[in-house]
DNA sequence: CATTATTCAGACAATTTTATCCGAAATAAA
DNA sequence: TTTATTTCGGATAAAATTGTCTGAATAATG
């Protein structure tokens, strides 16, 4: 059942590590982040391009740079993560794979995956990096390996 | 959102479609399903052979063989197609990858993913064959692109 | 100015998934 | 008994995803 790819695992995985250990400085090196998280660095590097791309991220090159959130992160939403690196349509699309699947002509289980869709979408927009940030910080959850 | 591979995809389509369009006959043959739901005959022969090997379908070779289903379409229930096909770990895994994710040692979404999840093997659990035949016969909804 | 640390850009490789194809085996029908 | 039809088994290819690597650009620091 793989409902996110390895890039958004990884991308939230290490958002996350960022939010719960910030480091004082502004800005946060990535090859700091995944070897804390313990994920290749040259491939986290790609997925924090792309993110800085969408504006999730800030980044700064040269020595003391890095990256950094662009928003507070009681305002970044896991949402907002899956859409910038699954694209805009993720929501979009039909259990059995039907093209134009919805309410006009909708798969045999088309209201059921619906539902699901909405209850998924609604979590993922009401769930901010700081919200589950606090989780990890008071250790009644974990993010690594 | 690729909850399903296309192989479970087509698997199901067709299926849905040897319940809903019955022959006369007892088997029904795979070059005919594949043609009439659009889909390449030697993958979908290959999906066949798999449930076929998991004791979904029996299968007889020769001039008017083919396949049908190993036991009355309302006991054939949707969960029993996608574990003969994604594996019985379908809904063992973390959303966000964590190895050993569970209630001992939960990723920070944890319990949202679980209750997800119960939500959708409850539904595959009680949804058979026959119950979504019905509805494609009554063409409350489709099957095909 | 030289050195070092960092992200950026993209080529390349490995792996997995999806799809195609061919010949063999089985079996009904001519 | 021959021929046609069908599934079986697996090799191969194509495409998508995942992962690795190299060099360039940027900027702080000695």
């Amino acid at each position: 059942m793989k409902v996110l790819s390895q890039t958004s695992k990884y991308g939230i995985r290490a958002l996350l590590y960022m939010v719960s250990h910030p480091s004082g400085s502004e800005y946060m090196s990535i090859g700091e982040i995944a070897r804390e998280i313990d994920l290749s660095f040259h491939f986290l590097t790609k997925i924090f391009r792309e993110l800085t791309a969408k504006g999730i991220l800030y980044s700064y090159r040269g020595p003391s740079g890095g990256i950094a959130l662009a928003k507070p992160a009681s305002e970044i939403m896991l949402v907002d993560i899956v859409f910038a690196l699954e694209g805009k349509d993720y929501f979009d699309q039909c259990l059995l794979g039907l093209p134009g699947c919805g309410h006009a002509k909708p798969c045999p289980v088309h209201d059921f995956w619906k539902d699901v869709k909405h209850d998924i979408r609604v979590h993922l927009s009401g769930t901010s990096l700081q919200h589950l940030s606090e989780k990890i910080v008071s250790e009644e959850v974990r993010l690594l390996l």
